[in-house]
DNA sequence: GAGTAGATCCTCT
DNA sequence: GAGGATCTACTCA
């Protein structure tokens, strides 16, 4: 098991990365408790020309100016003021793209996780979603603008591979407003996964 | 099993 | 003051 580089995430191809990280290993460690999990579901953020980005248009706000960072570094922000989201920044530095990392596979610390989240038992909804995801691995604001390789905070590669068969492109959730981009296939699961967040409802029926 | 609505509060305009 | 990259419980079939 090996901390994944900076140079990993510093190339211009977002989408790539983001189906890239679908396998990879997301470890916390918060006052000496370990928890982990292998990534299932991941969002591609396309920088200035996505709508759906939060740096669409070269918005910069104080919120938002980790995007703005080299790649390698961590973007937490707060959603509907209840829910934390966790981002991993991509590309070069002042180029805003990101990938947002919405499930996990808890592997690591799952009594840890399961405290967190004030649940009973393991189910496969314990770490999928965003808002969910951040709660069992004890991610809060505090962990914006750290970079991915520190002790407290990194992504790891177990050597597992995954091929193009085992991964789905599919529009990303939760994004309608974002007219078209919401329909470009920027999210990516493993295929046949229990742990992917179950949203019921699909934004584009409508 | 599927669809709907309410909770909740930070950020930006 | 409006809106948002969500979650969960509740209702209905």
């Amino acid at each position: 098991m090996r901390i994944i580089p900076a140079s990993f995430y510093r190339g211009d191809d977002v989408e790539s990365i983001a189906s890239a990280l679908l396998g990879k290993i997301l470890v916390t460690r918060h006052h000496d408790r370990i928890t982990s999990g292998r990534i299932t579901e991941t969002e591609a953020y396309k920088g200035v020309d996505d709508k759906a980005c939060h740096a669409y248009g070269g918005k910069r706000t104080p919120r938002n100016e980790v995007m703005y960072a080299e790649g390698g570094h961590a973007y937490v922000y707060i959603c509907y003021g209840i829910h934390f989201l966790f981002n991993v920044v991509t590309n070069r530095k002042d180029h805003p793209d990101a990938v947002l990392i919405r499930s996990i596979h808890p592997i690591a610390g799952v009594p840890t996780m399961l405290d967190r989240a004030d649940k009973p038992d393991l189910k496969p909804n314990l770490a999928a979603g965003p808002g969910n995801l951040t709660r069992a691995l004890g991610i809060t604001m505090d962990h914006s603008g750290l970079t991915l390789f520190g002790p407290g905070l990194h992504i790891a590669d177990d050597g597992q591979q995954l091929s193009n068969n085992d991964i789905i492109a599919t529009p990303r959730i939760g994004v309608e407003s974002a007219g078209v981009d919401a329909l470009r296939l920027y999210r990516y699961i493993i295929r046949g996964n229990k742990y992917v967040s179950g949203r019921r409802t699909d934004p584009r029926k409508a």
